[in-house]
DNA sequence: GCCTAAATATGATGGCCATCATGATTATGT
DNA sequence: ACATAATCATGATGGCCATCATATTTAGGC
């Protein structure tokens, strides 16, 4: 049952959207081709008419989940607050796709890897764009060692089993970061 | 054929550590029972005379492997030189469980997440016995974005595909500490 | 209005894996 | 020495999964 041409666009891009989605929150390895599919409302047969294998998906997903992240400049301070959240922990399927994939995309092929490699470069360019206050000759330094310890944050508070220990670590990784980034306040 | 009490603890320490190496470099899901036996030396029906399940090995090798983390007192400043360096990110099989495994723990059952938290509430301690030049009121939220941070790197570090890029987050996180960490040096 | 090719559905196939069943061996306590 | 039970080996079993084969429908070009 063919369909129509803006159909089988919008079905791709809900495969790539739900797959996103399910990777993040439960890894590559562990969502199948058949649940994808089924959450998008199709069968596993059509899978087969976007895309070649999981590993093409796989690459495709990563691609597609850094470049939406694409934004003009942002205020860091907020961004921190959000990012370093319980509500960011608790969703990862909605949240940041380097913290809910960068660990898995080891693991995968190498076009995999160069999307991760693509998106992070992009990020470290907005987190230095997100750093005016820091004379230029330390900002790229500063973006790299504060996008660091954030998905380090991310990472560990969503490991552990302890929610108060899990709140202390994005507490005080944000304030330790606000306090580095922006010496002048108090 | 049954064996000594004294192999049968070797056997069962080999599984740990061998898992713990496997895991460490492909992730739990990626490593199957019989890849693990086989490596020990033993057929894969004997793997559950030692534990019931494969969920229990992961817990059991997550505890293992952080409580054999156990140091003394350390430097700072060479323990960052070894953590962030390309010869870490790229034996992650004999490099830092919470760096390897992490990520993957999120996934896994709560023994498995609770000797994670066990594991990163040690790590702290000993981070904040590193750190004697930071004032008492501030040690524990350096001792975390610290940890944050070369957790972070060293994931980053591993998920790109690009050396230069993964070097530099390496070696550039590593100068962001330090900078912050001996604020006295030059 | 047809033809063709594309998108999807249905239904294999083969492989791998965790776990279980059973049997053989032998260490260990008595 | 014997009996017991623990450790390991061998060989199912059942399930899930990625991928493929084939059929069905129909959009889009002519």
């Amino acid at each position: 049952m063919k369909v129509s041409r803006e159909q089988m666009i919008e079905n791709r891009n809900r495969i790539l959207n739900v797959a996103s989605g399910l990777f993040r929150e439960r890894g590559f390895d562990a969502v199948s081709l058949s649940e994808v599919m089924k959450a998008v409302g199709l069968t596993h047969g059509a899978f087969y008419s976007h895309f070649s294998s999981k590993d093409e998906l796989i690459a495709a997903t990563i691609a597609h989940a850094l470049s939406s992240d694409e934004e003009g400049s942002f205020d860091l301070r907020a961004y921190l607050r959000d990012y370093l959240s319980p509500l960011h922990r608790n969703n990862p399927a909605r949240g940041c796709p380097t913290a809910g994939l960068a660990a898995d995309v080891r693991h995968q092929t190498p076009a995999a890897r160069a999307a991760m490699s693509a998106g992070l470069r992009a990020q470290l360019v907005r987190m230095e764009n997100a750093l005016p206050q820091v004379k230029p000759s330390e900002r790229r330094r500063t973006a790299i060692g504060t996008w660091a310890a954030m998905i380090g944050a991310v990472i560990l508070a969503r490991a552990v089993d302890d929610e108060a220990l899990s709140d202390e670590v994005l507490e005080q990784t944000r304030v330790w970061i606000e306090r580095i980034t922006q010496p002048a306040l108090k």
